[in-house]
DNA sequence: GGCAGAAATGAGCGCGCTCTCACGGAGAGT
DNA sequence: ACTCTCCGTGAGAGCGCGCTCATTTCTGCC
């Protein structure tokens, strides 16, 4: 064993010697063609054993025109949506689904102040497909690129004009409905609600909800602040909604982070939960359940969504149509806070 | 314009007759070397310009055996740390390193049942570089990986034998003397810590520092109890702790996480922070200082150890020596609940 | 046994780029 | 004026693989 060996990686040409064929049948090993003789097939994968061979990815690359590889892209002013607990789950769904394929997974900070890099990174064939996240009113662009290359977002587009993008979302509408659906029929009357960006669609979907289910039960619907989904945020909320001095007997929060600021700003206050104010979240994050009380909170499964989504894009890149949205569903996890 | 006009991506020959130079000289400048003439230069730049071309990246890799990609490596068990807000800003700080580099980051989740796979992936040369974060005592086998592909591990090795891996961590061991120094001071003594796995270098680290401080005080540490860094292990660590009857004034728990679980806890209990038992964690994570009372705790720029990490792969990669290991510092917090 | 037709295999080009090397021309030294 | 350098540029050979197409080897049938 020269100490160089193992810098020279074995190629398709070295396999092909070993085995005593030509490259071609070694590449129509490698990629599972039909039409080889069994005896040669497994003359083929011994050498490639012995050889320790690994195809070459950016050969592959170069001569197939497919790179085998999708990016998650995320608008740097949402990057903070990396200490988001939901957002993390959304990555690690992605990540764990393309584990059983041959995709790999890039992540793609998109520079804001230089967005035709990342616009030419992801059009000039560097990448099969995109996944889109968390995207803003501002992420037209984005949506543009669906017809450059193939791409799924996370959430649902913020306009109609982008509605023939591909997307995988949460029933936010409806999720949030039965969230305050539930604090009225646990009797609340003064609900009010903790907000998130009503530029996010999750933020936008989930306050449209609380809407909908406080119109439908003809209750008013002035008690609302908004937070930025941060435990900051929703800690600030919470002080300016009690500094109203109106009655509010239960909060629904647009996620689980800013209930949790929330609890913090009811306690310093004074006031129990859930016996003053009821609280209920989104999104069924970690902490919430070790919190005291048990935060009652909207469970969407953010693996599942990842997972979607990856599955989503790799069907599209192959060829098979796909549904334009696919909507997962929410369950309400009554716990002691409401 | 043709429909298959987008189709068709400029290469390096069609930017090279435009400018009316030669293949190397795009290349040349593509590539910034210094010995081209300005006036060649900026014509080469106005052809990439009209074009809108972008280099083929798989060509590139191809003919220069390098990837510009990096990978950032997360073994399966602990793909969890996805949760973990502190895991989570790593992956930022990364991120937003290498958008100033022309590196890509690339997640690769370490399926267990399958490492070959990863292994030949990693060494296969598909990437120049990989990042370890959280790695176990199982983990030998990525320490190994550093001999044919720089390897930049986040947290310290485990094993002395793995002592010639370049890493970049916090400092644990001082950082949660600190805490314990702190409640202290305070003039608690029944100090208990919720600690983590001690198969994990930040879990072992933290309970030595917890350790050493309370042996230096002359101070009994028997209190101890372990949890797996999530809300509801601090939890029941808490509850396990309490279940001791034995007299306990303060806790100090391994990450923030953690000491959120155990408030829930101490608070069912008819317990008060910081009266009856004073709480310090680590991480400094959002929902810490969103708390109620506020959680005092170990700051640790999780961002600049990811920033760090991948600077550090970088140069490693760039053939610059860098230093096998970069400690980063930690700073107290001081909050409401101690 | 001979031949058509199918099946299996091999030869070779091209993917877009980097890099070495040769070449031409300008400046310096004698 | 002539050779020697050195700098800037171009020509061309791969990098490792996929894929087309020609070639060879079977198979079955008359």
């Amino acid at each position: 064993m020269s100490v160089k060996a193992q810098a020279q990686a074995p190629t398709l040409e070295m396999v092909a010697a070993r085995a005593g064929v030509s490259r071609a049948t070694v590449s129509r090993v490698v990629n599972g063609s039909p039409k080889v003789k069994p005896e040669l097939i497994s003359a083929v994968n011994e050498a490639i054993a012995e050889l320790n061979y690994v195809p070459n990815r950016a050969a592959r690359m170069l001569a197939s025109r497919r790179t085998e590889s999708i990016a998650l892209v995320i608008p740097e002013s949402t990057s903070r949506v990396f200490t988001d607990p939901f957002f993390a789950s959304i990555i690690q769904g992605v990540a764990m689904h393309l584990a059983t394929t041959d995709y790999t997974l890039g992540i793609v900070v998109a520079s804001e102040a230089n967005p035709d890099k990342t616009r030419r990174y992801l059009t000039g064939g560097n990448i099969d497909g995109a996944l889109v996240v968390s995207h803003h009113s501002g992420d037209h662009s984005y949506a543009r690129l669906g017809r450059s290359v193939p791409v799924v977002f996370g959430g649902r587009p913020l306009h109609a004009e982008d509605n023939d993008s591909v997307f995988v979302d949460v029933d936010n509408i409806s999720g949030s409905m039965t969230a305050t659906r539930h604090l009225i029929e646990r009797g609340r009357r003064n609900i009010a609600t903790i907000a998130g960006p009503a530029d996010m669609p999750a933020g936008f979907d989930r306050e449209l909800g609380w809407r909908r289910a406080m119109d439908e039960a003809g209750f008013d619907t002035s008690l609302i602040e908004w937070g930025d989904f941060s435990p900051a945020s929703g800690a600030m909320a919470m002080r300016r909604l009690l500094a109203r001095n109106t009655p509010i007997d239960a909060v629904f929060a647009a996620n689980d982070q800013m209930a949790l600021g929330a609890y913090a700003v009811i306690a310093e206050n004074g006031l129990s939960i859930p016996h003053d104010i009821a609280v209920v979240g989104y999104d069924d994050d970690a902490l919430g359940s070790a919190a005291s009380p048990a935060l009652t909170t909207m469970h969407q499964s953010a693996n599942e969504l990842g997972a979607v989504m990856a599955s989503t894009l790799v069907k599209s890149i192959e060829g098979e149509t796909v549904e334009h949205q696919t909507i997962l569903q929410t369950r309400l996890i009554v716990r002691g806070s409401s």
